[in-house]
DNA sequence: TATTGCAATTTTTTCGAAAAAGTGTGCATG
DNA sequence: CATGCACACTTTTTCGAAAAAATTGCAATA
């Protein structure tokens, strides 16, 4: 894998307490930095199309420019940066046509993946899918104050769960495919945060289905489960899309 | 996209002609170093497994660290190559495990963007996918010493030949995975080269009935014929892979 | 002989200054 | 008033030396 569990979104605690800015911390750098700035564009710290430049980011970061580029670049490879030649990076732009294509391809590869899992896993992984659950249901079951403050928490409880998912599938390929997808739902998931008052106690009858067909071996469920978890939540996230476009829209008119 | 048509394998003069080692032409950076260590990869000039030393690198190439680093963790992200923390970068290994599954997911992606991309073609497209057969095929006519010789620049052209079919579809996020298996898949292209020799004349008529099936807009026949592309090739990778393997096998024992 | 500890060497990683490229401002000119 | 040009300023990109980490070689000990 190009890249470990659930390494995307964990500064969880300092982050979650006084999450105004992005965290300058200390000397961040190589994998560490890709993490941190992965998670903060994934956060919404940094907008879609917004310059990075590399004076601000060092010095909010870590600081060598060498650090930064290698960085900047790996998120370019994964589709959370793009750049010009000579004109610097930009966090990639965000539209309903691409969450609705990214969500396509992570529904097929999510299916394929979790279908392979169930027949190939064994006792092991049930039992890692037990214990991700357990512990995104912790935060779940949270009043909804407590849910928003520790979201990046979440996320990557989140992440770690559905990852357990599919961990015994067979195919490297598919895993990364299926990864590089759900990394980019993640900028999506993050709009649904603050609408999403009353929807907490659906998301979470949905992991407890999803885990309990899981275990059960009921492919035929799981696929039809995870399919409406997805496609609910990318609906979600287009109606907020939508609704902050034509806000805009009406503003500059 | 994240990486421009052709611009892998595209240093096709000066390399073709004294094809010993990696050329150390100078200076070297950025996307360019990338892509001639890519293509460096792709050509088997660095085995699979093979450590990439960054003294033998910045000699051969352009000279800096950084731009090593960062090229390298481009191609990380691609695939190509693997790291681990404080022990530097090797060259990804290559199975008959991982090409059969490349080939999967290669076939899959490039159906559905080649149907797309029937739906939605306009005649400029056809005309582009008429002009990068053309200069395919005017390398697939040569004599099998010509066609050696000249494989580096094959390579660049069956990949935008390739590329024209699915040019015009719709999804950016389609178009980039299909790349990246195809990316892939070059690698083991390349291990065909050697013991293709009557084949020649097959691929040619194989691409020239890909063409023709996908200007006359017939999905079912393009689809068909694709697949049955990819997995000869696939099968004749398998093949020289094997008898590789047991080559070595039984010398070592 | 096998193994542990230490020092020398190699290799990777980090860092920031210097160079290159781009951007904008104001002045002179048509 | 608009247009082009030169200059100063900002931002990116490149480069290689210094620091950190790992590996190797060697000798001492059980």
């Amino acid at each position: 894998m190009t890249r470990a569990l659930g390494e995307g979104v964990l500064q969880t605690d300092m982050k979650s307490e006084h999450a105004r800015r992005a965290t300058s911390t200390s000397a961040l750098s190589g994998p560490a930095l890709v993490a941190q700035l992965r998670s903060d564009i994934i956060s919404g710290i940094y907008q879609p199309g917004e310059r990075l430049k590399f004076a601000l980011l060092a010095k909010r970061y870590d600081g060598s420019f060498g650090s930064l580029r290698e960085a900047l670049m790996s998120l370019v490879a994964e589709g959370f940066v793009v750049s010009e030649a000579n004109k610097g990076f930009t966090v990639a732009p965000v539209s309903s046509a691409e969450l609705l294509e990214v969500t396509g391809h992570y529904i097929d590869l999510e299916r394929r993946a979790i279908t392979s899992a169930i027949e190939i896993g064994d006792d092991v992984w049930e039992g890692e899918i037990v214990a991700a659950h357990h512990r995104l249901k912790s935060i779940e079951m949270q009043t909804w104050e407590v849910r928003v403050e520790r979201h990046s928490e979440w996320l990557a409880r989140h992440r770690e769960f559905h990852w357990s998912l599919v961990s015994a599938c067979e195919g490297v390929w598919l895993l990364r495919l299926r990864t590089m997808m759900f990394d980019q739902l993640d900028r999506y998931r993050f709009l649904t945060k603050m609408s999403s008052e009353g929807m907490g106690e659906r998301k979470r009858i949905e992991h407890q289905q999803l885990m309990e067909a899981t275990i059960d071996r009921d492919k035929e469920a799981v696929a039809r489960l995870m399919e409406e978890h997805i496609r609910d939540t990318a609906e979600r996230a287009i109606a907020v899309m939508s609704s902050a476009e034509s806000q805009k829209g009406s503003v500059s008119d």
